[in-house]
Parts: structure tokens; sequence; C-alpha cells
RNA sequence: CGCGGGGUAGAGCAGCCAGGUAGCUCGUCGGGCUCAUAACCCGGAGGUCGCGAGGUUCGAAUCCCGCCCCCGCAACCA
């Protein structure tokens, strides 16, 4: 019989800047689920990658004067570089830009173009030509683009549009029929209320005016729309519609597409809809996970004053605290299902108190035992009765892990392993083998109570194997067990007695989490004095008059009241500016409180039109600087001047 | 009335679907042990389970109703 196979995706990343941890909370779950599945037997194929293609790299690459490759490639190779650090065991590693997924997609393309389901419309917009950005009417700002406040142009595009509303009730009763398919089940009414029940617009899958992508091949103006190219990776990567196709027929459908939370909507609606329209089968599962969030976005209210002092660079992280470290992180401490928090102190405890102090601990006295007494592995002995909890939670550890695994929930799966750890701590106290030690009549015993523990020990060791790479191996190797191991070898009572015993020097040395926070601390000042703050991109606008100029009315204002507008970003201000009292709306909750701005000096362009918003009255504009990274600074007036002033 | 998630000890979470002595990890306090990486083991303190002297029930963290607050998504951000 040929065996179960397993294909397991992550999200294929954008490489528009740094790699950082939350890449690897994806990935390194996938890991972890792809070698189960691995020492199950299954045929595991597990595929990550990297979607390249898109605006943001076109222009980033032009603003450094290379070409996108050339731009990509140096951060393609440090991600792989950063997976060969966390022990990836990827088996296919897929770029976008790969000459068989470019071709893949041009032939998913034409082939819905023949089916119709993708056709060609014209749509009506309004069109900035320097922002060469379409607009819907809604999208105006009092009939001017929104982005630039210019002039916009009524004019009729043609696009192509891939039939989604199509698909809307296959894609319902999908859900209805195979619950399992999307979860966490919550995502499940998120999507049936918010996108399905509203009712689904075709989608528009095609540009002109992005080049950095995937031509048509029955348009050559026409560019392919990002989420067509990159979802198509998850079959592309397996050769489907290529010559040999070999791979696709024996992995798809996929088992499951470990995603974030953020892109669901893409592979619970649009992903199926497409291979509903191209008759492939869909995949079994998606998976939303929550967010590894950093340092607690409470401190977002003066989000300036914020320091961010969390180290959560991957390669930092690895440097200074081993593979395991990090992957064991990952895997044990956020809640299944939901957002947890990265903070340093969080990661050094769990390092500390799970793997220094139970498991490498335990390594370490169970071991210096043996070879004190023994010099090499005791005889199994007799089971007493204050053996038998013991042995019968490592017996029964391999069901409870592989429940868990099968739930995705590597959390619990790594909570079973634990306790059992924890479990043969506390034997070494009930069993009191150094007391053992100084009765020679008990010596069978004590080779008894030390065989248990060192097989315990390695039952651990082979059931961790899947979620920490490092530390197993060592233990099995101090134990003469081959390293390779599966699972096949957790019966209780393997290792074998004379067999040769290794002190190994502690696995996980203990950190003194105290001095470490401070140091830790350190480094991240230093590496932000490295790594200077990004340059904002001074792109120049449309030159302007200085008549255009004074058009503008800016005065000084000075706010007298202000509270938030619930369930908005908003603040409602109440600005006195001379003889003139406003009332302003402004969308600066996120990084002003309203206690906050009582008083502030500000500066208010003033002759704007009146604008409703949340049925409240706006009438003016707060000016702001955006930093580059999205935060927003009230501006005020260098002097005291009077509110009422001026600007010129 | 936009959609969804959440509010349980100092922190992070489980329990809720299938009502019945409120549990886990970390921290804290005290004790034990000395094989071990000042680690390990035991015990204590600490909770009006968001609010409503609300409803159902012999009994509610758990089911029902109303309200408040937080977090995402969406919208908005002149």
């Amino acid at each position: 019989m040929r065996n179960k196979k397993y294909y397991i995706t992550t999200p294929i990343y954008y490489p528009s800047g740094n790699w950082h941890i939350g890449h690897c909370y994806t990935t390194v779950i996938c890991d972890a689920l792809a070698r189960f599945h691995k020492m199950l037997g299954e045929d595991v194929f597990f595929l990550t990658g990297t979607d390249e293609h898109g605006q943001k790299i076109e222009k980033e690459a032009k603003k450094r004067g290379v070409t996108p490759m050339e731009f990509i490639d140096p951060l393609v190779a440090r991600l792989k570089d950063m997976w060969r650090l966390l022990d990836v065991s990827y088996d296919r590693f897929i770029r976008t830009t790969d000459k068989e997924h470019t071709e893949c997609v041009q032939k998913i393309y034409q082939k819905l173009y023949e089916s119709g389901d993708i056709y060609k419309a014209e749509y009506s917009g309004y069109y900035c030509t320097p922002c060469e950005s379409m607009w819907t009417e809604a999208q105006l700002v009092n009939g001017k683009c929104p982005d630039c406040g210019r002039e916009v142009a009524l004019q009729k595009e043609e696009s192509y549009f891939f039939r989604l509303g199509k698909y809307a009730d296959r894609i319902k009763k999908l859900y209805s029929d195979k619950p399992e398919f999307l979860q966490p089940k919550s995502r499940v009414n998120e999507m049936v209320n918010n996108f399905l029940n509203a009712g689904l617009q075709d989608l528009c899958v095609s540009r002109t005016t992005v080049k950095w992508g995937v031509q048509l091949p029955f348009d050559k103006n026409h560019y392919a729309y990002v989420w067509i190219d990159a979802l198509s990776n998850y079959i592309s990567a397996l050769g489907y519609l290529s010559d040999d196709d070999s791979l696709f027929q024996k992995y798809w459908p996929a088992e499951l597409h470990m995603i974030g939370k953020e892109i669901v909507r893409f592979h619970a609606i649009i992903w199926p809809a497409i291979l509903m329209a191209l008759g492939v089968p869909v995949p079994e599962q998606v998976y939303g996970h929550g967010w590894l969030l950093i340092g607690g976005d409470k401190l977002s209210k003066s989000k300036q004053d914020a320091v961010r002092k969390e180290l959560t660079d991957p390669y930092e992280l690895v440097k200074r605290y081993g593979t395991d470290a990090v992957r064991y992180f990952l895997l044990r401490e956020i809640p299944f299902g939901s957002d947890g928090e990265y903070t340093n102190e969080r990661f050094l405890n769990r390092v500390n108190a799970d793997l220094a102090n139970d498991l490498g601990n335990l390594v370490s006295r169970t071991t210096a035992m043996i070879l004190q007494n023994f010099g090499a592995m005791p005889a199994r002995g007799k089971v007493e009765e204050a053996d038998k909890e013991l042995i019968a939670m490592a017996e029964g550890l391999f069901d409870k892990v592989k429940d868990a695994v099968d739930r995705l929930n590597a959390p619990d799966a790594l909570a079973e392993i634990f306790a059992v750890i924890s479990r043969a701590n506390k034997y070494i106290d009930e069993t009191t083998p150094w007391i053992l030690a100084k009765d020679a009549g008990k010596k069978d015993r004590l080779g008894a109570v030390l065989y248990n523990l060192a097989e315990t020990v390695r039952i651990c060791a082979v059931m961790l194997k899947p979620f920490i790479t490092k530390a197993p191996e060592l233990i099995l190797k101090s134990f003469s067990c081959d390293v390779n191991d599966g699972f096949e070898s957790l019966a209780f009572g393997k290792l074998k007695e004379g067999a040769k015993v290794e002190k190994l020097p502690p696995i996980f040395p203990r950190i003194d989490i105290k001095k470490e926070l401070a140091e830790v601390e350190k480094l991240v000042e230093q590496m932000k004095e490295e790594q200077p703050a990004p340059v904002a991109e001074t792109v120049k606008k449309e030159e302007i008059t200085i008549d255009d100029f004074a058009k503008v009315e800016m005065r000084v204002g000075k706010v007298i009241a202000c509270e938030a507008v619930k369930k908005s970003k908003l603040l409602h201000e109440t600005v006195k500016v001379g003889d003139r009292t406003l009332s302003i709306l402004s969308g600066i909750a996120k990084h002003y409180t309203a206690e906050e701005m009582i008083g502030k000096k500000v500066i208010v362009v003033t002759n704007l039109p009146p604008r409703e918003m949340k049925g409240i009255l706006s009438e003016g504009m707060i000016v702001c600087a955006e930093a580059p990274d999205g935060t927003l600074s009230v501006v005020s007036p260098e002097k005291d001047v009077p509110d009422g002033s001026l600007l010129s």
C-alpha cells in the first residue's frame, strides 16, 4: 500500500523589507507539522517560497537603481539563510519569478479565459494621470484625487475580470459540507457575514500600470493580478499544467495551507473559486493562525515615545540562544489560534523554565547518576509501584502528542511532552536514588530507577524531534541511540543494558534573566543606532506657483476641547482660531489621546469646505507630519504665537 | 444597530459547546532535598470568574437577557 501523503504549505513571503520573527512563526509551525508527519512515515511535501512581483518591488528597485531581480535575490538568499538557521526542512522553495511558475500562471489565465471565467470588461473610473491611479467615484475627495488632491478625468478602462460571484454559493456549500476546511471556526463566520452574504463582486484580475508581473498570454498590455499570481504557487510548484505534472498528481490537493489571519479571505474565497473554475479539487484545510505581537501594542497611545526594546531579529536570537530555543518559544508560547505577544522576558522565561531547568537539568542529573553509579546503562530491573505512573505517562505520550498535532495544536503537544519531563523530575525526588546509592544491597533498584529515567528521557527526546532539532539528537547520541530513531522506537524498554552513556555539557545553559535583559536592551539600542532610520521618500509633487500656495489658508489654532469618536480612528477637536471656533475631525486617535490634544497649539487649514464624517461636521484640517513608518506628529508653531495667526 | 474575537489570582492562559468543590504556567512567600545547570520536589498566600443583590435552575465562570470595556477586520482618517 502506498503511504499516506501530506502536502503542507506556508504562505509565500513578500521580500519588501526585513525578515522578522512573524515569518518564522508560520514557517516553524509548518516545519514541525511536516517533520511530525514524516516521522509518521507519511509521504510529505513541504512548500514555502517568496512572492516577488508587484509595484512595491518595482519601485524599491528603481529607487536603488537596480533591476527588480538584483533587488530581490539577496533578500531571498537571506531568507533561505534564516530557514537554514532554524532547521526548516522544506522540500521545495518556490519563487513567483521562477520560469515554471510564470508559465503556469499564464496557462491558468489562458484556461480560465477560454472557459469564459475570465472576461474582458470596460469599467469607468476617475483617472489621476500623475498618480497613474484609477479611483471610483466614492473614493474621490471633493471630486479630486484622494492621494494628491489634483483633478481627475472620467475614463473608461478595459480590464479582465474573474467570475468570482458565480462561485459564492459553491463556496458557502464548501464551508457547510466540510466544516474542517476553514479553521479556526470563527473565521468562517467572518467570511460568510462579511463577504459571501454581502455578495461577491467579480474580481478584477489584470493590471496595466504595474509591469513587474506575469504578462497575460492573450493580451500583452495586461499583467496578472497579484493574488492569482501568488495563490497559484501552491499548484505551480507541483508542475500543474506543465509537461511533468507527476508531483501535482501525487500531492494535490494540499492537506493544509497554513496562513496568517490577515489573508484568510484570499485563501478561503478567491483560491477555492479559482480552483473550482479550473476544475481542480480544493485543499483539505486552510488554517488562519493569529499573530505574534511585538512588545505589547498597548503602548500605541503615545507611539512617539514607545521604545521598542524587544530583540526580535531572528538571526540575532538564534545566534544568542540557539535554534531550539527560538523554535521552542514560537511553538509553545503562542496561544493556539489567537494572537500572542513577544517580549524579551517571556522568551527568556520560557526557555529557562522549560528547556534549561526542566529538560536540560533532567538530562544532566540522569546521566550524571548513571555514570557515577554504573558507568554505563544499567539493567531494566523490576517494575515497582512507584514506577508505574511514570512509565504509563511515557508510554501514553505518543497518542497524546499525536492528538494535539492532529488538531494543529503545537503548544498542547509540547505541554504533553513537558508534563512527562516534569513527572520524571518528581520521580527522582520520590525514589531518592542518591540514598539508594549508599546501600550496596539496593544496587538493582537503583539501576532500575535510573533505567526508567533514561528511558523516559529517551522517549521524550524522540517525541521532541519534530519540534526542536538540536537537543533530541544530542540526547539520543549520549545514550548511544540512533539519532534517526522514529516513533517506532517508542516502546518502553528499548535501551540496552551496558550501552555507553556520555556526559553532555549543559544542553541549555541557564540564563541569568536580569543580566540578560539588560544586555539585550543595550544590544537593541546599538542595533538601532547602526540601522539608520528609514529615509523618507521625497518624490517631488507637481510644481505649484506661489499663488497656488497662497490659496491655502493656514492658521494657528488652539485645541480647547477634544474627545475620541467611538468606533473610529478619529478625534473630534474643538479648535479656537482667533475669533472663530471650529469643529475638526482628524484621524490621529492611534497617535494621540484626547486629553493629550487639549491645550495644544496646532496648525489648521481653515479654508477647506466642511465635510461630514461619522455624522459630525469637520470644518478644517490639523496639519501633521507623517513619518515613514506612519507615525503622525502634530505640527506646532515654534514660538508662542496667538491663535488665529496666519501662516505665510 | 456593520462583522468577528475577548474581559477568570500580579502577568499570560485553560475551564464555557455537553451547568455541580475555580485550574495551569510564570512570579511571590515558606518548607524539603543535595543526584543535578542556585536547578529539582512539596506547601501557602493571592480570584465578587467585566457589570446588572437580572432571568432559568436545587445549583451558573458555564445557559438566557441587558449593559460596559478592550482587540482585530471593514469604514473613516479634512
